[in-house]
Formats: structure tokens, sequence, C-alpha cells
RNA sequence: UGGGGAAUAGUUUAAUCGGCAGAACAGUUGACUCUGGAUCAACCAGUUGGGGUUCGAAUCCCUGUUCCCCAGCCA
């Protein structure tokens, strides 16, 4: 048997996540005309997890899906860290996730040159200097999150000094961190990205592709954007933590390209219950020999996982039912082993293995037979056939497991006395218990098997005992088996209580030896990398470490448990506390009510009033002749121009209230920025649309329409409602026609209301309001729907 | 404490214009089964709190709360 070595189908889901819907609208508008080209830029410092493969999962899917193509860049800017050996691994495992940058296969060590040529000219354009502070210096002239930066006193050298400086710089006249090349910022900036970021650093250093060409190096910030454009891609997909770095990007980009150039957003990365992956700590796993090497099947590493048996397929299905957002979030394992699951489910052929072993004698076999039988290598249920013999002899092995001489209740394996069907073979009855009358433990059963039941029916009475499997004593091969555990006993191992380290949280048995297990012989064959399902017990792969004569088996995943046998141990029983643990602390933060409003905004407004006392003044009228709420009186009354404008429309109309709501619901929400004086309407326009719908001319619906087109075009009220004709002119019948046609259309819809789901009514009035072009009043339509639905008049 | 982000079932996520809160995983129950698997069916369960606008709010307005990121010559 060998493993299907194509990728299967991946499930697609339904609605698109927020990167694909920009991109969608972007292809759409013409802006990159229809070109769409991503890009997986890893730094060749170690090797990839799992939460790359989301990252590749969405790099590489955006462009495949939109008939793009993605590249493979490698973000080598930094020659202390960077080595061949991870730029070969990781092409090994971008590819072995079945995706493929055809010839798009990049450097940003190739870029050097370019990007020099780029540095010069932001030097010449006066936007980028040479400065020549110490490195604890220019933390210090950075300032903090509170207070701004200093300038620093290289920041006005001239044109003609920094290219010097920055040429000599390249030719090596200088030691490391003598001087660093620095974009002219925005040192006061609130966001310290801003604050001039480096761009260059000297390095005497050998670069692991450029040896020794170069001692300055181009820092992240500077060589990442340029590295996009340069290969003009579309999306520059990136994780969170990166929101800030976006100003440095556009700034970059914005003074040395044009439009259409590349544009970046951010993505929440994936965190994993029960994982880590930061480098680091990952390293010192496999530095102070916690686990076995960065393949070690704990790892969650691309190359553990593979090693598991996890499959690519498994992996990409789950990137899919993950999806992608912006929220911070905290992926339960169960999602990813389910995926793994359903791949390897229909993959995986069944065959019979102890893990365990418990001997069984079978009294009423001759000894010395051998009886081959057939057994199917797929269960029913999945779409594929073969077959392979198994041997059945008198002495044969079931697992320890199976057998229970006190069993609880809903146990439907062997007990004494009691049967079960041995799997593809006979039923088995259990008579004798053999003990090791030093320890007492069970050493071995006689039994006498049905020599009738061989492929028949159970038959109602043997129908509730279970097929278990088994092998023969004689003709099974024996093999090591490694059964492998969560790493970690707590959900975030990173969230270490005082004193500890994310070390202590280590599982002390994520690993388990099996060294007694025995095969069926189909197994004899097996090769390095195939995987099967052992029946009843998991999914299991043959690891490298396997030799003729020798193998040696990984479990990947354990099946589904839909019975947990008492007695047997639970490797990892904290997990369950510390999840509820977890969830105490989260729950724990209990709100506290708020007594004086300080966030930012409304502070503004208040400093507004402190400052001017004509808006204090207005404040108290507001409240107390006006008789609007507090917070009314404050959204109007932080400004002078928006209570200037509520003002003009009171003078011309005398409804407070209305325009109060109006004016901070549905006219501040449209500011965003701009000063209120700066729409093409005013105050006196806004009360002369408030009183038509005081004199009932026109409904609130109707109302939104014209508010939306006040807001496009300008224009009076009532000369907009007399063009779009929203006069309220509706009859009575031709509203109940409308009622009625909306009605017809949906007939199903109207079952289920009818059936209990009176929600529809929301639905319906919606739909009736539209098809009268906003002219049908909501209160008289809902009267008439219920009319009409609740007499059940068909 | 400044700036930037984010809050929808236990978890990860959907929800065109303000109009039916929909899935998957987990859990529970049942059917089926020569895998206590798979499959099928059903159930459980949700809009961060408080106000407001509206006939109608996850969505708009105001106001709280919580969480994440930023002060590397790392990426």
């Amino acid at each position: 048997m060998s493993t299907v070595t194509t990728p299967a189908p991946v499930e697609r889901r339904e609605s698109l996540d927020f990167i694909r819907t920009i991109v969608k609208e972007q292809t759409q508008d013409g802006r990159y005309n229809g070109r769409v080209v991503t890009r997986f830029p890893p730094e060749p410092n170690g090797y990839l997890h799992i939460g790359h493969a989301k990252s590749i999962c969405l790099n590489f899917g955006v462009a495949e899906d939109f008939g793009g193509i993605c590249h493979l860049r490698f973000d080598d800017t930094n020659p202390e860290t960077e080595d061949m050996e991870y730029v070969e691994a990781i092409q090994r495992y971008v590819r072995w996730l079945w995706f493929d940058w055809k010839d798009k296969l990049f450097f940003a060590s190739d870029y050097y040159e370019e990007l020099y040529d780029f540095a010069e000219r932001l030097i010449l354009d006066g936007k980028a200097y040479v400065d020549s502070l110490n490195e604890e210096e220019i933390r210090q002239y950075r300032g903090t999150i509170s207070e701004a930066g200093r300038p620093s006193p290289y920041r006005d050298r001239s044109i003609v000094e920094n290219l010097d400086l920055f040429r000599r710089m390249r030719a090596g006249e200088f030691p490391d961190g003598a001087h660093v090349l620095r974009a002219k910022g925005d040192l006061a900036a609130a966001n310290m990205k801003m604050r001039d970021p480096l761009l260059y650093r000297i390095r005497h250093a050998t670069h692991y592709r450029t040896g020794d060409a170069w001692c300055i190096y181009p820092m992240y910030d500077y060589a990442h954007p340029i590295s996009d454009a340069i290969e003009n891609v579309t999306h520059s997909i990136c994780t969170l933590e990166f929101e800030n770095n976006r100003a440095i990007y556009d700034w970059l980009l914005d003074s040395l390209f044009n439009e259409p150039r590349p544009h970046q957003y951010e993505f929440a990365r994936l965190v994993l219950d029960y994982t880590i992956v930061s480098k680091r700590k990952l390293l010192q796993l496999v530095e102070e020999k916690h686990v076995k090497g960065w393949d070690d099947p704990r790892m969650p590493t691309l190359a553990g996982l593979r090693r598991r048996g996890y499959t690519p397929e498994g992996i990409r299905l789950f990137a899919q039912r993950i999806g992608v957002d912006k929220t911070n979030s905290r992926v339960q394992i169960d999602l990813l082993e389910s995926a793994i699951r359903d791949d390897l489910n229909a993959r995986a052929p069944r065959v019979m293995a102890i893990l365990r072993p418990l001997k069984v004698t079978i009294a009423n076999f001759p000894e010395g037979k051998t009886e081959w039988l057939t057994a199917d290598y797929w269960p029913r249920d999945i779409d594929k056939e073969g077959t392979r013999d198994v041997p059945l002899t008198r002495e044969i092995y079931i697992e320890q497991s199976d057998f229970s001489e006190t069993p609880p209740d809903g146990w439907t394996r062997l007990r004494p006395g009691g049967e079960v069907r041995l799997r593809h073979g006979y039923f088995l009855r259990c008579d004798e218990v053999v003990k090791d009358p030093a320890t007492g433990k069970v050493v071995e059963l006689r039994c006498t098997y049905d020599p009738d039941s061989a492929g028949k029916p159970s038959g109602a009475a043997r129908k509730k005992s279970a097929a278990v499997q088994w092998v023969s004593a004689p003709l099974s091969i024996p093999a090591e088996v490694r059964l492998y555990d969560r790493l970690f006993t707590v959900p975030d191992p990173e969230d270490v209580e005082p004193g500890k380290t994310f070390k202590d949280y280590l599982n002390p048995n994520s690993l388990e030896v099996l060294q007694d297990c025995r095969l069926e012989p189909s197994l004899d064959a097996a090769q390095i990398g195939e995987r099967f399902q052992f029946v009843r017990q998991g999914y299991f792969i043959v690891d490298p470490d396997s030799r003729p004569d020798a193998l040696v088996f990984n479990r990947t995943i354990e099946l589904k448990e839909g019975f947990q046998a008492p007695g047997r141990e639970e490797p990892a029983p904290n997990a369950a506390i510390a999840r509820s643990a977890s969830r105490a602390t989260e729950s724990s933060a209990t709100p506290t009510g708020a007594d004086n409003a300080t966030g930012s905004v409304s502070q503004q407004r208040e400093r507004a009033r402190a400052a001017n006392p004509s808006l204090a003044q207005r404040y108290e009228y507001y409240t107390n002749v006006l008789n609007l709420t507090p917070e009314q009186a404050d959204v109007l009354t932080g400004d002078v121009a928006v209570a200037d404008f509520f003002d003009a429309a009171v003078s011309r109309h005398a409804n407070p209230r209305a325009l109060a709501n109006w004016t901070a619901n549905e006219v501040v929400r449209e500011l965003r920025g701009r000063s209120i004086d700066q729409l093409p309407f005013g105050g006196v326009e806004l009360a002369e649309l408030v009183q038509l719908i005081d004199q009932q001319a026109i409904t609130n619906a109707a109302a939104k329409t014209v508010f939306a087109e006040m807001l496009a075009n300008g224009g009076h009220p009532a000369a907009i409602v007399k063009r779009l004709g929203l006069d309220q002119s509706l009859s009575e019948a031709d509203l109940a026609a409308a009622v009625d046609q909306v009605l017809a259309a949906m007939p199903a819809k109207v079952a289920e209301y009818k059936g209990g789901k009176t929600a529809l009514l929301g639905m319906f009035t919606g739909q009736v309001i539209k098809a009268t072009g906003g002219k049908a009043s909501p209160q008289a339509v809902q009267e008439l729907l219920k009319q009409r639905l609740d007499n059940g008049a068909n």
C-alpha cells in the first residue's frame, strides 16, 4: 500500500475573509489591472512552524484564488543569523505543503545594490541622513511613548556630507556602530516607529550569500517595502505586530514609487493551545534535549509535524477552517487534530496492530494450523478497495485493554465468560483467566472460538459485543511504537507563574515508547513515511528510524475517543483543570461601573467648553432650556462649528430634540475628520428636512434617503423630495398591493413566519418599504402585514 | 500614561443597504456499524457592559470595560 501523493481537494469556505475581500474589490476596480502578487517573506534563520503554515496558506492561497502568484522571498538582511541550511529547509517545507512559487524565488540580498541606490536617492532628496550617535544615545534621543524625541545633533548635516559619509560607510571606512543611515521622519510622532527610523547599519560580517561584498546592511523596515515594490507585489500581507510599521512602509514607497504600488495588510498570527513557536524557546528545547531535535514529532515545526505523520492536506484544511482575521485568538488544538483526522480517515488503510499484547490461547483451534482470513483495508464508508490476508493461529495476541475482569457498565469488550468478535474472523469466548501467581496480573486468556461465526452476521445476542483487533502470536512481527502526547500541560505555556519558566510546564509524559508491539505480517514491507490506521487505536506513520526487521511507528493521532475505559490513565488530566482555571481568570475581571467619563474624545469636548465660555453657556442652555439630554448637549457643544450648526437649525425649526438627534447621530457620523461647515449643507437645511418629517410630508426612511442626497450634492430638502418623488402619496390600495406582492414572492418565508418565526416581520417590512421606494410608513406596513399573516388567510 | 489595533456560542469564525444571528470544532442524545472510528439526524450554546437614534441595531451615535502591539543598530 502506498499513500496517495497528490493533494486532495480541500473544502472551501463559503465567504471571503477580509483580505480576500480587499483583493477582490481591488482586482475588480482595476487598480492593479487585475494583477495579484503576494509574497511569503521568511528570514532564513529558523525552521518553519505551524504558525508559518497559516501565513503560507494565506499568501499562496490568495494568489491561487485570484489567478495571481506568490513569490518566495528570503528576507535576508541580517548577516549574523542567517544560513543557507534554512533557505533549503524552508523551500522544502513550502513545497511539502503543495505550494508553488514557480520561478519567483527571490532574495532581499539580491537587491542590495538597488537598495543602496534608493538610499542615496533619499539622501539626495533630503529625506535621509547619516547619524553618528551611538546606540545608547539614539535610544535616549528617541524619547518615550509619552514624551517626544529630540533631534540628533547630526540631523542637519548637508546632503553632500551625508552622501560622503554614507559612501564611506559602504566603503568600509568605519567600524560597526559608528554611523547609521536614518530616515527624516517625525521625532514627535506618537507612532514610535516614525521617529527617524534606522535604514542602514554597519556590520562587518560575512553574509551567507553576499560574503564580504557589503559591510552595511539594510533594516527590515527599509528593505521590505522596497523589495515588495521591486517585485511588483500588490498585496503585502503580514502579521498584526507590523501595524505600526505600515507608516514607514507607506512613507518610503510614497517617497520612491508611484501608485499602483504595494500596500500592506495585517492579520492575526496563529496562536495554538499547548504549543509554543518562539524560535528562541524552540531552540532551547532542542539544545537542552527536552526533545530529540527540530523534527521531533512533538515539535510544532513543519518538520516535526511531518515526522509525526500530519499531512499537508490536513494542515491546509486546518488553515482553511480557522480562517483569517484581525482578532487575537487562541485556537484549540482540537481544530488542528480534527482536520488531520478528517484527512487521514480517507487515506490511511486499516491494519491490525497490538500495542500492549495479552496472550490468548484458543483451546479448540488445532495446534499447528494456520487459517488465512481475508481482511478489507477500508471500511464500508470509504470508497476504496483492497484486501490482504491475515493469519489466525491457536495462539494470538489481543490488546490488554480489550479485556477486563471487572468491567464497568457499558463494556462491550471481553470479560470472563463473555464474547467478542475477532475482527475479520470468529467469535471468541473467554473461558479462563490465567494470572501470575506472584503479581496477580493477568498473563493469559484461555478461550474457545465459534468456528461457524466467520463472515456471518452477529445476530441479536452478539450485537453489542465489540470486534477487537488481534494478531497471530507466531506469525506477527515485532515493532516499536512511539506514542506522543501534547508537549505542555497548560494551554498557554508562555503565561508563566512568577518564578517559573515555560519549561516548568513540559509534559513529562509527552513521549511513551512501546517496545513489545506486534503487527500483522502484511506490515512487513511497510515503507518509511507510509501511514496506516491501526484499527481502533489511531493513525500511525513509519518513522525514519525504522530498519529492516525493526519497524518504528509514530502515533500521529489517536482516534476520537467514544468511550473512556475507566482505569486507563489519562495522560494529561491537568488539561481540563488548566483550561477551566484560565477561564476563571478571564471571567474574574468584573466590569466596574464608570463614574466619570475619561475617554479622550469626551475629554477634548470638555476641554473645549472649559476654554470657550460660549460653549459652556450653550451646554447649560441646551440642557436646561431646550431639555436636551446631557449626552446630546455634550456632543453638540464640543466644537463651536457644531454648536453653530445646531443653533442655526433650531432657529429655523423649533424641534430641538429631533434636531439634536439628527445632528448628534447622523451628521456627526459623516464628518469623519472634516469640519461640519465643510458639509454641502447647513443647519437650516437639516431643519427643513426635520420639518418635513414633523409635517408628515415624508417618512423617516425617506428622510434618510434625502439626507444621503444632501450629503452627496447639497440642495434643499423640499426640492430633493420632489425630485425623488418621495412625497407621501401612497394610496392604501398601493400599499396593500405592495404587501401582497412581497408576501406572494416569498411563500417559504411566510410559512416560516406562520410556523412561529415572527422575527421575519422585520424582513417583510424592509421588503415592502423598499418596494414602495420608501414612501410607505413602517407602522402602516407592519399593521397590514400582521393583518395578512396573522389572519392566516391564504 | 501617548499612539496603533481588536472584542459575535466553550473555541475559530459568517452575517450585501440598518431587516431571518449562520457554520465548523468541541459537548450531549439517538440511528447505523464486524473500528466505542466514520457517517447520518437532533440538541446545547452567542452579539463586551450601559445609554441613545430607529417601526427595526451585531451593524449607526455617545460612553465605559477588557485584551494585544509599539520606545532593537532583530524581522
